[in-house]
DNA sequence: GAATAAGAGGACTAAAATTGTCCTGTATAT
DNA sequence: ATATACAGGACAATTTTAGTCCTCTTATTC
């Protein structure tokens, strides 16, 4: 099935530490250290997660890295886009035109739209979740319910058109 | 983002062509004419198919491949999962122990709550989707409305448990 | 204002996964 | 028998991913 990452995984861990004491600056041989992770790689990480605007940094001496905003706020596309590119399920999304089939697989946009659903779920996990904090007081998680209507009626406005056929195996 | 490989691509390709004339059984030469792709690169991909239960083989001249159930009964996942095999989205998913940070990352099941809720989206998509064909006659699918209500269904239930914490950015 | 702490950016290597091809064997029909 | 077709696996080449390192800039602190 689909993979994310290794650093992608490692840039939950990394976020995670950060919730932890989300007041503070802290600095990548910190985060090194409470991970166990390689500072290089951690290094590497933060610097992706600056870049896709997760993390705030401040250079100099007591500089470091701070999330931007509440892990609350943070989902798992957030972090997936910012590590690896908005890329799409398949090279056709990205690159139109790179594809020699694009006259005969008449898949249209048909990924497209697997990816929107995709993308929908991973929406719908927040960074708070991913680091196993979720039941603290502050995650005022709205209920599953009203994420199945929100999904509900995406569905019906089109802008995704997922269909089940009978229900389907699995 | 997450990426599915080129093989699952051509994948649905093919079995987009095997789905236009599901009734006689097609040789691997005659469907790598009719998709352009490279003939042993179809055969790497019906076999995988095959060994998924998606395509049924027969031996010998006249032989060849044909759907093993209706296009409209194989979802996105079913391909996936035949070609990139039951992976998971991270590495703890299938193969516990292996990850040296697991005392550390508390990551938990989230990332396997993740999973389901991306399995359920992809499953949601049919092949005949995937190949264009959804809207001809044959396809009865099931209205969105109702999709979404099993979604929300499943999410109660708790076999999938995601939240969303204020809507998030995005 | 010099020394030190810290991030930014990019180059580079090594390892692993993906692709794509081919070869040998086995089953089936004519 | 012989030709057709799948089965299975070995293999090489390419591409990605991971991980490391080096140099430069920015900010503190003494």
């Amino acid at each position: 099935m689909l993979r994310i990452s290794k650093l992608t995984d490692y840039a939950t861990v990394v976020l995670g530490a950060l919730a932890e004491d989300a007041a503070a600056p802290h600095s990548a041989a910190q985060l090194a250290d409470a991970t166990h992770i390689a500072l290089p790689t951690v290094s590497k990480v933060l610097k992706a997660l600056q870049r896709g605007g997760l993390v705030a940094s401040t250079r100099g001496a007591r500089g470091g890295y701070q999330l931007s905003r509440p892990a609350a706020h943070i989902s798992a596309v957030d972090v997936i886009d910012a590590m690896e590119g908005p890329v799409g399920l398949t090279e056709c999304a990205t690159h139109p035109g790179s594809c020699d089939l694009e006259h005969t697989c008449r898949s249209g946009d048909a990924w497209q739209r697997v990816n929107l659903a995709v993308r929908r779920a991973l929406q719908d996990v927040s960074l708070l979740e991913l680091t196993g904090r979720a039941t603290t007081g502050e995650a005022r998680a709205v209920t599953a319910g009203q994420t199945a209507a929100e999904f509900a009626a995406a569905l019906r406005a089109g802008t995704l058109r997922a269909r089940t056929i009978e229900g389907g195996a699995q």
